[in-house]
RNA sequence: GGGAGUUUAGCUCAGUUGGUUUAGAGCAUCUGCCUUACAAGCAGAGGGUCACAGGUUCGACUCCUGUAACUCCCA
């Protein structure tokens, strides 16, 4: 059979995945075993694959195959959340391009709706995953509205209710105009803003006077309740007390003294709008002041305002500028930027509002899960992460847990036309309750019409996947539970990380996970994030289909060690393709040698062997130490140049047959099981390939899949310098062949003058291969017409046919000398430094005297080389 | 304004408790090669006052203080 040029990545994707499917490799069970589990973090619903769910799974399925290759029993639970606010929003977005408004519709109408937009579109990511090759338990999906999922999250929400955690408050939230729903603190996002700031000038009642405020949302005067200024700041003293008259509606405001304010901002005089602002909400509590609010839900002014009834905020702030502006009232206006909120989905300005929401109490449930991470039950990595996360819980609000939505899971209160409420698990049950709670027989009840927010049913997720709350006491959650990895995003810490470990304590008894890996953020070349908006995100299954799936997984991977962005660049991706083509091509040659086999038996690739055996375990020693502190970028550059360099370029060229010349049988075999291993290691990276490749070095009955990885010895350390040793000597020779500018083609003679005659000896084969020589002898003087290396201890001699120019060899020789020299110098300064020999530990001492004399030898061997050249 | 982090070759990053031949990779660059697995390749080379300024020490990329720039989180 003649193997394709390339890899063919598209055919083999295709194949192994469905093989590796067929054969249920990925489906797992409770068994003897010791379990290792994931928790997939759950994309949207509707989500598409993009370079951050790329990292985020590759680094999954990594681990998650590394642990099935070494004997756990791995599981790894995919799954979709609902994702509340997103999906709502796209369902409008589809309705409104069919011409049918929400707001037309009922909500048993809507949901059907959105039911059939997510069985249509839900789901397309977890197909795109296994594109990417991720090794997920497929028949665990879960769906994070799903029947019992969605009973578990009602029933949390009533049992926090009744232990009086959860409660309903009339609170300022943060109100998403476009989305027309509550969002929490952690939906805003604070973007710099230019804006300007407009100086006002308002009367003061019964006086010819002024006063000046400033501020950078004009359309909010309407709903002034004071002007406050600092208790000691002397330009106001006077006015204390007294009333200002707000321009256009001429309403009477008291002005008012509080240390809030700051003397040196803007003007020092500040408007107090309670309904409108979050810290003007608290001191107009403070100063039991009137709470006027001017908008409506959807960012309109209202009726309240008594101007510009119906127009849009923002454009209310452009008129009555203008109005202000043509009546006397503006000052001046200058520019100013400071932070403002924005709707994480909407990306509107976000609007602060007084509002009836329902709130969960975090003091008491956030202690466990702070103390938790504090004391390393869960670990984080990297452990930065720590404090990042004490400095919330520590400083932990109240969260806002409804959403005026109806896709999601909806609050199971129930209100009675007097206001009087209950919480209950369905109407009949309301009914009852209310009727002993209240006395009140025959109510008619009414459920309140808004949903939880999404993370109120992802905090359960680690346990819930397993039905944990639903079924207490499964074999599953028994056996899985707590989960071993989970990896994710940084961003999501608060909203999602923290509240899992507390739901974790709060039902399971148990923390949710033993780790947690925090990856990067994903960014372009520039730095910057990715993002629709930017349009710097490019296509991923693209990318795939181009370079393959393993080289895009080699390239997300290469370059991102925990916690640090990575700067996506497609030149990783090449990188990863051209590493495909060299494995390929690996493959390729050592296939010809195949069916060219002799059993004639020699010793002269024994080193070779000898020495990459070793090298293979140093280096799966070292990767399995990197993955355990999750280095996985290092452990995969690590593989790389296993496989790269000492494979390809040393290995395969030692043991490489003469032109048209049979190999070993031995040697053959060897090769056979040393690319094995090597595929093995790379498995949990580049799974395609990998297994492809296991399959073509030999027919075989198992899959590279499930093959467990057998335990190293650790390595020959003497055979290990050895290999180091012979490297450095080729190299060495090489770069004098190339500094005379000989061809490949002309041979050399070789003579080596050393006192370790018995390593050499058995070199000589690979020795001559490499530098093309066809003599190779031992000499015990200076060899004389000839070109020198000096490497370590022993000299070189490179005899040519050549005219000789030792001028090039003389400079590069002093050039050496001299780097010699000063080196010697400074290790002779430390070691003539008294405190320095009183002080250091012997074993530095030692090494310094080795550097010693290691130097002033190679100094006598140049020294004696240049004499040589000059005579 | 408060907190955390980063700063090492053109780019992306390693560098373990201070001492390991006067700092290591990969990519990019340069030179030479169409050498029978691979030009998506082979062989070799060059490139760094370890952000800056002090300090501790026999000895600092590593520890301490300050400064600057950038990033993130919180208000």
């Amino acid at each position: 059979m003649t193997l394709s040029k390339n890899f063919e990545h598209q055919i083999n994707e295709n194949k192994w995945y469905s093989h590796w499917l067929d054969k249920q490799y990925f489906k797992s069970t409770p068994d003897e075993r010791t379990p290792y589990t994931i928790v997939m973090p759950p994309p949207n619903v509707t989500g598409v694959l993009h370079m951050g769910h790329c990292l985020n799974n590759t680094i999954q399925d990594i681990l998650i195959r590394q642990a099935r290759m070494k004997g756990f029993n791995a599981c790894w639970v995919p799954g979709t959340d609902h994702a509340s606010i997103a999906t709502e929003a796209k369902v409008v977005a589809m309705l409104r391009e069919r011409g049918i408004a929400k707001s037309s519709l009922s909500r048993d109408e809507f949901l059907s709706y959105a039911w059939e937009w997510k069985e249509k579109y839900g789901g397309i990511i977890l197909q795109q995953l296994k594109k990417l090759g991720c090794s997920l338990d497929w028949d665990r999906t879960t769906f994070t509205m799903d029947k019992d999922y969605y009973d578990s999250v009602i029933n949390i929400f009533m049992d926090l209710y009744k232990k009086g955690v959860i409660y309903r408050g009339k609170r300022m939230i943060n109100w998403d105009v476009k989305a027309l729903t509550a969002l929490s603190d952690e939906e805003v996002i604070r973007k710099e803003t230019r804006q300007k700031l407009y100086h006002l000038n308002y009367s003061i009642e019964g006086t010819n006077d002024n006063i000046t405020i400033a501020t950078v949302r004009p359309e909010t005067i309407m709903g002034d309740a004071a002007i406050c200024v600092h208790p000691d700041d002397e330009r106001y003293k006077h006015l204390h007390g007294k009333f200002a008259i707000v321009p256009l509606i001429n309403r009477r405001i008291p002005i008012i003294a509080d240390d809030y304010v700051a003397m040196d901002f803007g003007t020092g005089a500040l408007k107090v709008t309670p309904a409108h602002d979050v810290n003007d909400y608290a001191l107009g509590q403070k100063h039991q002041l009137e709470i006027v609010d001017i908008f409506n839900d959807n960012g309109t002014l209202s009726e309240d305002a008594q101007i510009y009834i119906g127009l849009d905020r923002f454009e209310v702030r452009k008129k009555i500028a203008i109005e202000l502006e043509e009546k006397g009232y503006l000052i001046k206006t200058e520019e100013y930027t400071s932070e403002v909120g924005y709707s994480e989905r909407t990306d509107v300005v976000v609007e602060p509002r007084l509002s009836m929401q329902w709130w969960l109490s975090m003091k008491d449930i956030s202690s466990p899960a702070l103390k938790a991470v504090m004391e390393e039950e869960i670990k984080f990595y990297p452990p930065k992460f720590k404090n990042v996360y004490r400095h919330w819980m520590e400083n932990i609000k109240d969260w806002c847990v409804s959403r005026q939505l109806w896709w999601g899971h909806r609050i199971p209160a129930w209100y009675h036309e007097s206001g009087k409420f209950v919480v209950a698990k369905n109407e009949k049950d309301a009914i009852a309750v209310f009727e002993t709670e209240h006395h009140i027989s025959n109510a008619v009840l009414k459920q309140d019409e808004d949903c939880l927010d999404t993370w109120f049913s992802s905090w359960l997720w680690p346990f819930e996947v397993f039905k944990g709350y639903s079924n207490p006491n499964n074999a599953d959650i028994n056996y899985y539970y707590p989960t071993n990895t989970l990896v994710t995003a940084p961003e999501i810490i608060f909203f999602w990380v923290a509240r899992m470990i507390m739901a974790g304590y709060e039902y399971m008894d148990v923390k949710p996970f033993q780790e947690v890996y925090f990856t990067g953020i994903v960014r372009d070349k520039q730095g910057r994030k990715m993002s629709k908006s930017l349009g710097n995100s490019p296509d991923l299954l693209e990318l795939i289909d181009q370079y393959g799936a393993d080289a895009a997984r080699f390239g997300i991977m290469i370059a991102s060690p925990a916690g640090n962005d990575i700067l996506f660049d497609e030149a990783a991706l090449e990188q990863g393709r051209n590493f495909n083509n060299k494995i390929w091509n690996a493959l390729k040659l050592i296939k010809m040698w195949e069916a060219r086999q002799t059993l004639e038996a020699t010793n002269e690739n024994d080193f070779a062997i000898n020495w990459f055996e070793n090298r293979l375990s140093e280096v799966s020693i070292e990767v399995e130490q990197m993955m355990k502190q999750f280095k996985l970028s290092e452990a995969l550059k690590t593989i790389y140049t296993l496989i790269w360099d000492d494979f390809c370029s040393w290995y395969l060229e030692w043991v490489k047959p003469g032109f048209e010349q049979p190999i070993q049988s031995n040697v053959y075999t060897k090769t056979i099981e040393f690319f094995t291993d090597l595929m093995q290691l790379l498995h949990p990276f580049m799974p395609f390939i990998s297994e492809e490749i296991y399959h073509q070095l030999e027919e075989r009955s198992d899959d590279l899949c499930v093959r467990l990885l057998a335990e190293k010895e650790s390595p020959n350390q003497t055979q290990l310098d050895q290999g180091i040793l012979l490297k450095q000597v080729i190299s060495g020779i090489r770069d004098v062949r190339n500094k005379q500018q000989m061809k490949p083609k002309d041979s050399i003679k070789l003579f080596i003058q050393t006192e370790n005659k018995r390593v050499f000896e058995s070199l000589i084969s690979i020795l001559s291969k490499q530098v093309n020589a066809n003599e190779i002898s031992f000499a015990n003087d200076v060899v004389p017409n000839s070109f020198t290396s000096v490497i370590g201890k022993d000299k070189f001699y490179i005899l040519t046919e050549q005219p000789i120019d030792l001028s090039t060899q003389k400079s590069a020789l002093e050039k050496e000398l001299n780097h010699l020299k000063s080196f010697l110098i400074s290790v002779e300064k430390k070691l003539s430094n008294e405190k320095f020999t009183q002080n250091a530990k012997q074993e530095i001492l030692d090494l310094e005297y080795k550097k010693k004399a290691d130097a002033e030898m190679k100094i006598n061997i140049i020294e004696l080389s240049l004499k040589d050249m000059a005579g």
